[in-house]
DNA sequence: GTGTAAGCGAGACGGTACGTCAAGTCTTTAG
DNA sequence: CTAAAGACTTGACGTACCGTCTCGCTTACAC
């Protein structure tokens, strides 16, 4: 007798697993060689090998692709250590998440360009925050809380200011400086700073 | 003998001052009551009466129209006051910023577009900073160079770096989280943590 | 030793009556609805509740479908009646056609689809005039013979041509004027006309 | 003072005659070539070295495209000769007629084409009927009405009936036998045979 | 009775063409 | 030389059907 909380698989052909992949990377190579401007629906489907109509059936949009293919490419290198030294730490995450940006243009790109798709796309923008961003910035909480909890920050830090005071100028430059991006010494002053301003007082 | 450096009017017919406020005013009225993705040139030209080469004439993209008419109606009101507070003087400069934004949404959806264009148009991108943000950079540095002189930051304060760290999360908000920007409490307590971590040594 | 002849029924599951009948169902219905253009493959499928596949299995296109679809109804009533009077047996039996083609307009528009179809599907062409058109005029000319052979048409008559005046007109109006069909006494006329360009010299 | 009532030109850029002519060869010839169901606007647009927009500027459907090219291209030579006598005349017109769609196989296949098109565009079965059939039927009407008038015919002969009876058989076989249209021998005889039910009472 | 091969629904897939839109260039006439 | 009007090429958009294919279920015969 079958057990009717799992629903048996529907009797038709079901969704093409290397018709995905191909769309992915073809999103993101076309994104490292021409730039995001040059990814559109029709480039993604010639270079795939793949009909159009598979795309749209499939993605709202071409931000939604990039988007995809951005999120399963993503770092987990880029993932936060756990150490005791809460600087290192940051600037280690740090560190993982610019080279990440700069070491493959293709998500670099894809980024930035999905931000700008962004603003006239509100569901690609939810999509953006919701896949990309919020797991990510869960963690980074999760750790500054740690380090509050062990008496490195004040008791009262607002560590969402915390973290927007940390990559809020990563973004900055990003975005407003076409991927002039800080080096390890930035970041380390940069972490020093925002630690400084939430330290516990002395 | 005629003055060289007053030029003779050029046996020519001029270019027409109402043509290029109708383009400018167009634009921007377009950004405020579609978005920035409904600016096209083929709109502005049909609303301002003009014609697609007139526009083309003058502006190398639509990007440049919508920066020329944000860069004429930037609210001078968001200009550094200067009195003895550094504190009340930041949080006012950056009050009125974020007023600017939000009272006339022609002014956000365009900023906002404009930085979006600027990823796949660096020609743009150089404008945008060259007339829209540097002036104001400088303003804001020079700022806080005087508060440095007068010993209310650090002698070694990077001031570049604190810049970042006060309009870094403001864009962070107006690009990643479509213009839910910091209310005037979120813009003290941002201001505080900056100025706490630029302070002087006791 | 098996009967080549009457092949062994095939060890697996019959057509299924049920779907063909949707299927002939939905082409026709289709055509009375929305017109010929609108009778897809995709359409009939989905209305007879029926895959795509199911079709193709049993049909080569479209055409075929309504093909065969308006054969099955097709009216005997406007088979050929048999009295002595052949002026009326000709009128009552492009009488009874005209009727057919008007009474439900699901025939008018399948057929003159199908003739538009048959310009460039010649298989579909074939089977028009296999399946609908022959068996009616031989009919026809059966009915033309009998009378000829009764001295009511000059013994050298060329039937066929006959035929072709009586009929010609009819398409002609059909197709080029959008069904705008003959009326009864158009029929009449017509039908005198022949038979005095057919009738033995006196 | 300038008359009103005669426009001035208007102050834009005029049609291009280039772009037409090239249109409408590359319409037909792709008819000639792969057969009317080869025509896709896609396929005048490449071959002419066109846009579509441009097509579609000026034309609502290929089918109109063609209709125009077919227009344009007809053989004036089939125009009605004018002797005195009568089956001459009308053996020598349709004559001419169907040399005309048999010679160049661009003729006919746009014209069953168009004629199939017709059956699902209103617009179209207007345009061929009004700018294609009209101008030549009324000729044909002319020429009949002369014989009347001559004598040459019954005085209540009725002509359209006369028309259809000589057409018809022609569209007959035109649309239904895919183009295997008559001999001029068949024609002398389909003359004869209608002349001979119009004629005057001996 | 049962195994199995075809029928069948569902619908994903690679394609082709559709008709529309904006970009950016070019041509004409008027001032 | 500027400007309005708008025709032009280009190229991407998102949609509709085409005809083919795979999947898992079902069903009637053949053993």
């Amino acid at each position: 007798m079958p057990d009717p909380s799992v629903p048996v698989a529907a009797p038709h052909r079901p969704r093409s697993e290397a018709s995905r992949r191909a769309i992915l990377d073809a999103s993101l190579d076309l994104c490292g060689e021409h730039g995001y401007g040059a990814v559109t629906v029709e480039a993604i489907a010639a270079r795939a090998g793949v009909s159009k109509k598979t795309i749209y059936r499939w993605w709202p949009s071409k931000g939604a692709v990039v988007l995809e293919a951005l999120d399963d490419a993503a770092n987990p290198s880029a993932d936060f250590p756990h150490t005791d030294d809460l600087r290192a730490d940051l600037v280690g995450q740090m560190e993982g998440l610019l080279r990440g940006l700069l070491a493959d243009r293709r998500f670099g790109r894809a980024l930035v360009g999905l931000i700008a798709d962004t603003q006239h796309d509100p569901q690609l923008a939810r999509g953006l925050v919701d896949d990309l961003y919020r797991p990510r910035v869960e963690e980074a909480r999760h750790r500054l809380a740690l380090a509050r909890d062990a008496g490195q920050l004040r008791a009262d830090a607002d560590l969402d200011l915390v973290i927007e005071l940390l990559y809020g100028p990563v973004y900055y430059r990003l975005l407003l400086h076409q991927g002039e991006l800080q080096t390890v010494d930035e970041l380390r002053t940069l972490v020093d700073h925002v630690l400084r301003s939430a330290a516990p007082a002395p």
